[in-house]
DNA sequence: CTGGTTGTTGCATTGACTGCACTATTGCAT
DNA sequence: ATGCAATAGTGCAGTCAATGCAACAACCAG
């Protein structure tokens, strides 16, 4: 069977300790994104091919390619689809909360997901301080899921205009979450905390400027 | 001097006629714009090489660069950078309106800016619809402004977390211009006027979902 | 008409990314 | 333990986006 592309989240607590074989694909990964996000810290995303990246790694570039679907996303440890997740997640909690509520829960759960190795944070942290075009990348990739969820709530809004409705709402849900990740990284704190002041700041004091 | 990449709008109603060498100019501009759409629509984005675009536009491919940073920007007639004129309107409106409303007027403002090619409009309509993955794109030629609006409203809010406030109201602004250009797509309508009724939907029924 | 400016082109090059065929490991069943 | 199937890693060749450079052509101002 052929090789594919994974772009899988990496990280180390992971669900399944799993055979060798996960083991060493796993270490071959993180060695990748450790890699790259050292590289992009001292030379610039520009300063840095695919094939320095694969060096330092200890990997074949063909094998870099294997594992992420571009440069930007080894550096980024980027994130499978969450999206089928997500949707179902989202279904479910439709049934017992309002809209904005069962999204925002959602939306921290994903969150909470994202593995949070601390040698890399700092690491992380500085290059996203000095790569501004990866925050385009990054919020990029969350993008493909909004659809899929702006579909469900379509579905489960009856009122006139829902699917107008359901944009806003996703929009402005997923626009609080990159404020999440900015604050996070600016100030070296969990995402998660992040988040939560991320909203209440928001509900509390946004409304009224 | 060096020929360098511009990037900057399509239009026809341009601000001065200008010389016969501005006009050529603006014709080729507008002819690769075109071209890439039309390639687009039919093949979809894989399926368009930068060659191609230019051959249909009639101009070499080395002048397709020089018009266009990538082949994407092509693709959405992309627009140079705002973010200075930004600044400064935003600066200024600051003196007579609260934060969000000022915000939400130099965007609208920026929206307005757009020029509106019937011709183009429905193609491009398609083509949105049709390649997801420039939507990210699309939408992340924003966030680089938006840095700087950031820095300008953290300046003018006093308040503790004013930074992480900037932050919020930015991008809860932006949200709203994307679900404005979303829907503006999706019908086929002015995008300010689909800019003016987010921000009804949003003030009147989004909130309490 | 003339010279300076600016848009256009060809050429060569780098680097991201892919398909394919092949090797090397590992997991599993016998 | 041994052999087979599945899967990770590799090498190679090729496509295409994107850029620097130098020559060239069109325009514009005097």
């Amino acid at each position: 069977m052929i090789s594919r592309t994974y772009d899988v989240p990496v990280s180390e607590n992971e669900t399944a300790p799993a055979g060798l074989r996960e083991q060493k694909k796993h270490a071959t990964r993180l060695a990748m994104h450790r890699a790259a996000l050292e590289l992009v810290a001292e030379d610039g995303l520009s300063g840095v091919t695919s094939e320095m990246i694969a060096r330092r790694a200890g990997v074949s570039p063909r094998t870099f390619f294997n594992h992420w679907s571009t440069k930007e996303s080894a550096i980024l440890g980027v994130v499978g689809d969450e999206g089928p997740r997500a949707v179902a997640s989202l279904r479910e909690k439709l049934e017992t909360l309002p809209v904005r509520a069962a999204l925002l829960a959602v939306i921290r759960e994903g969150i909470s997901r994202i593995p949070v190795d601390p040698e890399l944070r700092e690491l992380k942290k500085r290059v996203m301080a000095q790569e501004p075009s990866l925050h385009s990348i990054s919020t990029g990739n969350l993008q493909a899921m909004q659809t899929d969820l702006v579909d469900v709530l379509d579905e489960a809004l009856e009122e006139e205009y829902s699917r107008e409705l359901a944009i806003i709402v996703v929009q402005v849900s997923f626009a609080l979450t990159r404020s999440a990740f900015a604050i996070s990284m600016r100030r070296g704190i969990d995402p998660v905390l992040a988040f939560d002041q991320v909203i209440e700041l928001y509900h509390e004091r946004a409304r009224d400027l």
